[in-house]
DNA sequence: ACGACTTTGTGAACGCGTGCACGAGCGATC
DNA sequence: GATCGCTCGTGCACGCGTTCACAAAGTCGT
């Protein structure tokens, strides 16, 4: 009965999606479209329109039959499903380059996310400026963490000093960390983390790549040896 | 009968966590250890013994009963596995703040990986340096992926300029990308595409953090309304 | 007002990946 | 060399997510 009470689980896979989706409509409703089909939405994003409307339909029942889902409005349920209608306080844990280059990025203050503070252990790097604010020593995120109610937390430090990082963050208080640093980051059940991981990416990558070498090298050697098409 | 035929299709959850699994192996290498069982490594990896087991067996039957994984030699069939067995040269598209974090990203060479150029189009960055080698203008780019056969690129564009970037790969005999920008690159069937998006991750993040709060709420509100744990 | 057309929302079937449980196989010990 | 203990490899059942297919529900034209 409360105004917006949690409704059924909505799948990962969903929550995945619904950024994807979210990005489409706020570029489509600057473009002047104010009405889209879950077709129109599917083409865009790349999937399955029977899965755009299984999706939006966790959110609730927005469309319209026969005619579409209506851009504006549905920006914003998406955006109040991903907690987004209101800013969130980002913390960043590294000022080298990776870290530099997330301070740097556009896409924080576009999607309401404020960098709080950026935090290095290196006295060198300290004062120096990173996306707009001043490089402070790692023992101050306590404070900077309860000062402006910080929930999620970047580590973009190297990996023998991610667990560290890590910890001081909990202790801190926050509970959402996404994690750029290759190591398996050990913390409590009730924190959520996410990691990102450039060698995995490439790795995955060369798999496949390596993958259509060896088939192709296989087809040259025995060719016409099984009636399969390379086409996966 | 050839050497390393194509075994089983290996599912793409195994996949992608392969690379894990080699890491934590080589740490362990390094770190003189020379045999591990699943159970090992599914602690430091994060997941079910069974798992782990289910996906080795995939890459074939490597381990021995009673005893383990000989850590050198899983090394060295991951590896395999994974097309690691030799080097593969990169191009990173895009001199910003991400071309330059990656560039200067150890993960490159640490895993074979070798930055074969680095190209933008503001003339401004035209031969400084990233990553240790200087940046071109992309409209080298074909010549250097022909010269050194450089099969993977990694867009760090502006969202404006990937789709661009993604065709001057491809025309250039590129078949993988990974994508940092925000947008549904549009490439030919054969060409394996991997994004990364870092307000995509963020959006997840506070989904939970939302989702955490609103279940506070509910459960301060309406106390004991229903016998549930908030633990998950 | 009514019928034709369009598009949503969802029940149901399918398929993939996970986790369990257990047999098979290897080493150690006596 | 037989027994015991340990760990791998895998068949099987389960559960989640995807996809199909269709009824429900709305719009538009006449």
């Amino acid at each position: 009965m409360s105004p917006h009470r949690t409704r059924r689980r909505i799948p990962d896979a969903t929550i995945a999606r619904l950024p994807v989706y979210l990005q489409i409509l706020a570029e489509q409703l600057e473009a002047g479209v104010d009405n889209m089909s879950s077709e129109d939405l599917a083409n865009l994003g790349g999937v399955n329109a029977a899965k755009v409307r299984k999706d939006l339909s966790y959110l609730g029942s927005y469309g319209t039959r026969g005619v579409g889902y209506e851009v504006e409005y549905l920006v914003y349920q998406i955006r109040r499903e991903l907690g987004l209608d209101h800013d969130w306080n980002v913390v960043i844990i590294g000022a080298g380059n990776l870290g530099q280059a997330l301070g740097g990025y556009g896409g924080f203050s576009e999607n309401g996310y404020q960098i709080a503070g950026v935090f290095d252990i290196d006295t060198a790097k300290l004062d120096t400026l990173v996306g707009g604010v001043r490089v402070k020593h790692l023992d101050d995120l306590a404070q900077v963490v309860a000062a402006r109610s910080v929930s999620i937390g970047v580590i973009a430090t190297p990996p023998a000093a991610a667990q560290d990082a890590a910890e001081r963050l909990v202790r801190a208080g926050v509970t959402s960390i996404l994690n750029f640093a290759p190591v398996l980051l050990s913390v409590p059940h009730a924190v959520t983390v996410r990691k990102v991981d450039l060698a995995v990416e490439l790795q995955i990558l060369s798999y496949h790549e390596q993958r259509r070498v060896a088939a192709a090298t296989a087809l040259r050697s025995v060719p016409g040896e099984s009636g399969r098409n390379a086409s996966a």
